[in-house]
DNA sequence: CAGGTTAAGTCAGCCTTGTTGACTTTCCAA
DNA sequence: TTGGAAAGTCAACAAGGCTGACTTAACCTG
């Protein structure tokens, strides 16, 4: 345990890391709240949230992209792709350069979908953001990407960043 | 849009706020890899870690009491409450004053299990603490608490605090 | 150009964990 | 004392993870 740098601020009981865990839990209970009753009216739950969002984000992006950004099975993700392109809310085109690639694009309903999920979502992130203060944000951030595992980490850092 | 108090720092794009998202996405996955890796040697799943959790942070606590503490169905946490007491992991005593209750402990074994996804997930929050610095923490705490649904928020404040 | 590799998709089958609805037991108040 | 409400249990179903094996098509390299 290597508290030396700050100590004072740096030293946690068990019992305050603890609580750190819960207020996780529970954030990502609210986190997920918005979306997940979006969600609900249209038969969908959050693996088709998941794909719609990365889609939306990196348009072109191929199955494979996908699999390892999101960390699941192509079984579970196809289910959902299909599902999704079977209603119209993706679409899937054959690779330019590698036609074993399939490359996915979100139709005219995909992107009205992903703006109605992404607006809820952006809503409580703002408030939240809001009420904790400015300061606050930046803390949130930096400790949130120490969480995360490696892997996760460069997904996420590929990810192309505002401004 | 309430930008009004600090304008210059409250003001964020929708593109940075969609980061805010995806960290909270990565960074959830990586609060729980730990904790998976360890429960799925046992055969056990995230359910039965949060009701261990809950258990051993409030014991004698009633299967109601968790019920809307986790907000999920009956079903879903009996089986898991099931399981535990099965395996010797939980003790389910018939309440004192109200004998439809039912006042749930950790025996022994479930105090080790608790004891040893604790000791995990203390880790990787303690080292995301470390690695953001000391003043990161309260921003986090602030942010994702005020992320919480209101209901969620309510339970948050009263398991007992630190200190 | 033959053969191995890769991308995608599919099938079968499993598990966890969420759901609803019906049911018992127990308590309490009219 | 009885009828409703509350706590817990159970049966059956669905979503969405997982593995492993297999096909098809395209690519690429010796």
């Amino acid at each position: 345990m290597d508290d030396r740098r700050e100590p004072s601020l740096l030293f946690l009981t068990d019992e305050q890391l603890k609580k750190g865990i819960e207020a996780m839990y529970f954030a990502y209970r609210g986190f997920t709240a918005d979306p997940d009753r979006i969600l609900a009216k249209h038969g969908y739950g959050r693996a088709h949230h998941r794909a719609i969002h990365f889609i939306h984000r990196s348009p072109g992006t191929t199955v494979n992209n996908l699999l390892s950004l999101l960390g699941v099975t192509k079984q579970s993700l196809n289910r959902v792709l299909r599902t999704l392109i079977e209603d119209g809310l993706v679409e899937s085109r054959v690779g330019k350069r590698d036609k074993r690639e399939r490359n996915m694009y979100l139709t005219e309903s995909g992107i009205e979908l992903e703006a109605e999920l992404a607006d809820a979502q952006r809503a409580r992130m703002r408030a939240a953001y809001r009420d904790a203060g400015p300061e606050a944000v930046q803390g949130f951030r930096m400790v949130l990407e120490a969480m995360m595992d490696p892997d996760q980490r460069r997904h996420f850092d590929l990810l192309k960043d505002p401004e």
